[in-house]
DNA sequence: ACCTGAACACCGTTCAAGT
DNA sequence: ACCTGAACACCGTTCAAGT
């Protein structure tokens, strides 16, 4: 029926570019590079997405996904565990989920948080879906009225440190896995005053 | 004597991305539009900067050294202080100074950390006479053992929760200065335990 | 010694033309 | 309905030619 059946789709469009921006960088990910990696010319990308800020606004939007649901698993409670755990072991171990994942797509975690020098920047709908998890628990840690500000006081540090860690920030030695658990830690006890 | 006075120079070159890059974005600055705005051709600039990822470090050795001072002078005792402030009053000026200057030079900060995409970091110099003030600071604080450690989380947590907030990040409503203020305060807290 | 125009390979994007 | 080549305005960078 179609005169001419879709060689490419919207996913594998989006898909391209996060590999390549994981890859290689967000500069690297080009009309042209995407275009070649799922086998159509630059201007068949445009049946597809608006233009390369809507493509690169759907690659955080994936990100941000992700992100969400790997806190969302790690703030599981782990069974058989007596009484159940603490709030602030829970929220240790989203911290590390959180960081391992910068460590798998730094670039993919920075596009989330800083736009990387853009301004697009994921959904509200993707953003606020991914955030439950995090303020549920903030909550149980800080109490129902300070939830909003330990999140966001927990998500800094950790976007922060991960953001530098991969950028080559920590550069005068030492032991950069002691100062993320001494920090996060500290914000946790802090907060949980 | 010289057959061609020099037009520009490197400091007028680099005082022209700078500004670019804060009311643009890293994006537009562009060898044509940095050489338009010292008033030059685009290719002139090649007798001053290596390249435009030369040009960039170039403005990020220059944020990182303004970041220094900036901090250095807000962690200074206040005179009359009776016996003299504690390293926790000083730690939290010297957190508001850097989100102040965050807020004036936004992507020159990130330029700083996160290299905005790029690699090109300021380099180990500049960034090391910058952090001297607090890593004194932060021994104070935390004692001398964990002086490196304490400095990390907290520029850690300062240069995330600005990059968020000068991103657009905070999306939910709330009170923002309140998120900052809380979480420093909980990280100095727990750090100085 | 510095500046310039011309040139090169590359961008993102549009559009008329193909199937 | 989707894909394509050609075209446009723009990048960064090089280089021979001017003064």
């Amino acid at each position: 029926m179609s005169p001419t059946p879709a060689r490419t789709s919207h996913a594998a469009i989006v898909a391209a570019a996060r590999s390549i921006l994981e890859e290689e960088g967000l500069e690297a990910v080009t009309m042209a590079g995407v275009a070649d990696s799922v086998g159509v010319r630059p201007p068949s990308l445009y049946k597809h997405v608006r233009d390369r800020g809507a493509l690169i606004a759907a690659v955080a939007d994936g990100a941000v996904g992700e992100l969400g649901r790997v806190i969302e698993a790690a703030v599981l409670p782990v069974p058989g565990e007596g009484a159940g755990e603490g709030a602030d072991a829970r929220v240790f171990r989203a911290a590390e989920a959180f960081r391992a994942l910068a460590g798998r797509s730094p670039r993919s975690v920075s596009l989330v948080f800083a736009g990387l020098g853009g301004d697009l920047q994921p959904s509200v709908e993707a953003a606020s879906t991914a955030a439950r998890p995090l303020l549920e628990l903030a909550a149980e840690l800080a109490g129902a009225d300070r939830a909003l500000v330990a999140a966001r006081a927990l998500t800094a540090f950790c976007y922060g440190f991960c953001a530098m860690e991969q950028a080559g920030a920590f550069r005068f030695g030492g032991d950069v896995d002691e100062a993320f658990h001494t920090g996060i830690s500290a914000l946790i006890r802090g907060l949980a005053a």
